[in-house]
DNA sequence: AGCACGCCGACT
DNA sequence: GTCGGCGTGCTC
């Protein structure tokens, strides 16, 4: 009997056998129509099968097999199977997630004109390019030389050259007739990046994928992936599941970036999820990065000798290919890392100039005004005088973060979130960062009347308010999702900055990324001392990757660049680390207190969470998984659920429960046990529950 | 997730 | 006497 086996997006960990006469093995990787209860749907068929578990008489026909198109490729389900068991998610929903709109629903694009692709022109001609300096030398000629599967850190500040490393090697693989897929963090980022890499290979087929993009042009940019007709592929954390039949190559450019990891539904991280891609293609990765992620970092660090023995090739239980099923990370050897993958670095900028020079400012003993300090101000004005310009950083948008009245004690709450609405003066209105709920200002006091309400705190809105105020002359631009809520309005102010027709900007970390600001020549970082000592343990990576990445944005042209951080703890070693562009002292500091303290990447975590109508709820539940795991945990350290730290969302109450091992694949191992244990656990109406492998939020 | 079936309150 | 609340059970 011709039975298919098929993944439907449906929040159910299996997969729904069919009758199909007419199928055979080409038909496995192709859609497939079937009737299920009384509607019908649209999935894959991932096998082929002569009985079904299921009762056969029970089984029905399918109702169509789409072959409007190439069957998806083994390896493109191998790793939906890889996504769906790492990171316990049903495979039907992984297919679906991978596969764009259109497709997903069954549905063609119209196909264009095959444009006469001229045959592959791989390079512009040699005496064309850029020259290299040693260092970029030496990583092209080092990736040029791997084969097989291998993972590069290219370790290089803004400025270092990491981009013409990647257009070298995609060239390269261009002229063996493979195809190249290369990963940005930002949708931003990608139209920016298409220019620079089209203007590099005139010749050459490229195809974007992100979320913004019309139904249609994704899903042609995914079928000419898929037919190799593309042969790069440029795009956001999505793009890791284009089908890419030759592909040789991958890059991940800012591999540090928090929004390669999804942070709902399919919660998967897009740069581990292409080093596993990597390995199964037998292919070399390149991760870059000016701050790496400390998980990355680590496996970039040679092993300290003694040397352990290797590690495990072809384990393919984890994207990180562990050393060996039972052996613990590396702990108690400081300075040491797993030496998994290899480090290139790029030490200089490859443009002429300097980096900046990094100042603290030391804003214990002084009077502020409106939080920025003399020294800030006096470059400011220096700036100012000198027709450059400057950028005032503060990660924190609207006017004051929240509204008080001091007599009764009110402030501006959100009725639906545990958090405070944000004083919006420029409109009017208080808003919630969280769930989007505004209302107007109110004139006086809700609960007593009161006129006089206070603003607390200080916002990108205060600032500009206040530099506009202090200094008449010159044209303040503010920069965050308010003022560039739409790609229209960022490029109206990306080109008014370029223009040259801004002389002081207010930007949250929106600026940080990406843009180059050539008449750029200083850097005021506000507030930053927040994230020193945040509840959450990779604060502080985030803030030094922020602060040097916003720095990297002044001084890139004929002007050298200077970066004034304002703080209360001018002696933190983030800060020190800062000053003397020492990442790696950075690093190492870090990942020293991560090794004591039992964090990642010397340990792995997961982390379940619940929302329901009352905290209770949700933590009964999550005691009932703790319970039901208990007998299951063997090597596995169970928290206790906990509220979570925004609370409330939406009027429901979040909680979460931490589960944490010195062994990723015993983690694995008791979370698929768990999970099955989790689906036939009885729920109270309304609760809902999730599970984030490798959480980047706690 | 949908979408059924299935028993207990206020409406034409 | 019926419309409708959401509890629980199933979908190949």
């Amino acid at each position: 009997m011709n039975i298919v086996r098929v993944a439907l997006d449906l929040p159910l960990p299996r997969l729904f056998d069919y009758l199909a006469p007419d199928s055979d093995e080409s038909d496995i990787g192709r859609r497939v129509t079937v009737p299920f209860g009384k509607a019908s749907r649209t999935g894959v068929i991932v096998a082929l099968a002569a009985a079904s578990e299921h009762p056969d008489g029970k089984l029905k026909s399918v109702t169509a097999i789409l072959r409007d198109m190439p069957a998806l490729p083994a390896e493109w389900l191998a790793l939906c199977e890889f996504c769906a068991r790492y990171y316990q998610t049903p495979l039907g929903e992984v297919t679906s997630f991978a596969l764009p709109p259109m497709l997903r629903r069954g549905k063609l694009p119209r196909i264009r004109k095959p444009a006469a692709d001229a045959a592959v022109a791989p390079a512009a001609t040699v005496d064309a390019l850029p020259p290299l300096l040693p260092a970029q030398r030496a990583a092209v000629e080092s990736i040029a030389g791997i084969d097989g599967f291998h993972a590069l850190l290219l370790h290089g500040v803004t400025g270092s050259g990491k981009t013409e490393v990647y257009l070298r090697a995609i060239d390269a693989v261009l002229a063996r007739g493979g195809q190249a897929l290369m990963l940005v963090p930002e949708i931003a980022l990608t139209p920016q990046l298409e220019g620079r890499v089209a203007a590099r290979f005139p010749g050459a087929h490229i195809v974007c994928a992100n979320s913004g993009m019309a139904d249609a042009a994704r899903a042609r940019g995914f079928i000419e992936a898929l037919t190799g007709r593309a042969q790069i592929v440029l795009g956001t954390r999505l793009a890791v599941f284009m089908p890419m039949p030759r592909l040789q190559l991958i890059v991940v450019d800012e591999e540090h970036d928090a929004s390669f990891k999804q942070q709902e539904g399919l919660r998967y991280s897009a740069r581990d999820v292409a080093i596993w891609r990597a390995h199964q293609l037998n292919i070399p990765i390149v991760l870059g990065s000016a701050t790496p992620s400390l998980e990355t970092f680590h496996h970039a660090t040679p092993r300290p000798a003694p040397p352990i023995p290797p590690s495990r090739v072809g384990d393919m239980s984890s994207p990180l290919r562990g050393s060996g099923a039972l052996a613990g990370p590396d702990l108690g050897r400081p300075g040491g890392g797993t030496g998994r993958y290899q480090m290139l670095e790029l030490p200089e900028r490859a443009v002429a100039e300097a980096m900046p020079i990094v100042r603290i400012v030391d804003t214990r003993r002084e009077k502020l005004q409106e939080g920025l300090s003399a020294a800030l101000l006096a470059g400011l004005q220096q700036r100012l005088d000198r027709g450059e310009q400057s950028l005032v950083f503060l990660n924190r948008r609207g006017y004051a973060p929240v509204l008080a009245c001091p007599p009764c004690g009110w402030i501006s709450r959100c009725q639906r979130c545990a958090a405070n609405l944000v004083l919006h003066l420029a409109d009017g209105r208080l808003r919630c960062h969280h769930c989007g709920f505004e209302t107007r200002v109110p004139r006086a006091c809700p609960d007593c009347g009161n006129v006089d309400l206070l603003p607390f705190g200080r916002g990108t809105q205060r600032l500009e308010t206040m530099l506009v105020e202090r200094f008449p002359e010159a044209r303040v631009l503010r920069i965050d999702r308010d003022s560039a809520s739409t790609p229209k309005k960022w490029q109206a102010l990306l080109a008014t900055i370029h223009a040259g027709e801004a002389d002081i900007l207010v930007g949250t970390q929106m600026l940080a990324k990406g843009h180059d600001f050539p008449l750029l020549t200083l850097v005021g970082a506000v507030g930053a001392d927040a994230a020193l000592f945040a509840a959450d343990f990779r604060a502080p990576e985030r803030l030094f990757a922020q602060l040097m990445q916003v720095g990297g944005r002044s001084g890139r042209a004929a002007l050298p660049g200077e970066v004034l951080i304002q703080t209360e703890y001018p002696d933190h070693p983030l800060y020190q680390a800062l000053v003397d562009h020492d990442y790696v002292r950075f690093a190492r500091t870090q990942l020293d207190e991560r090794r004591i303290a039992g964090f990642p990447p010397f340990s792995f975590q997961a982390m379940l969470r619940a929302e329901a109508r009352t905290m209770e709820q949700a933590l009964d539940f999550l005691a009932a998984a703790r319970s039901a795991a208990v007998v299951l945990a063997a090597g596995v350290t169970l928290y206790d659920p906990v509220p979570m730290r925004l609370q409330r969302l939406m009027t429901l109450e979040r909680g979460q429960l931490l589960v944490e091992s010195l062994s990723r694949p015993a983690l694995q191992a008791f979370l698929a046990a768990w999970m099955e244990a989790l689906y036939a656990l009885k729920m109270p109406a309304g609760l809902r529950w999730h599970l984030d492998v490798d959480p980047l939020e706690f």
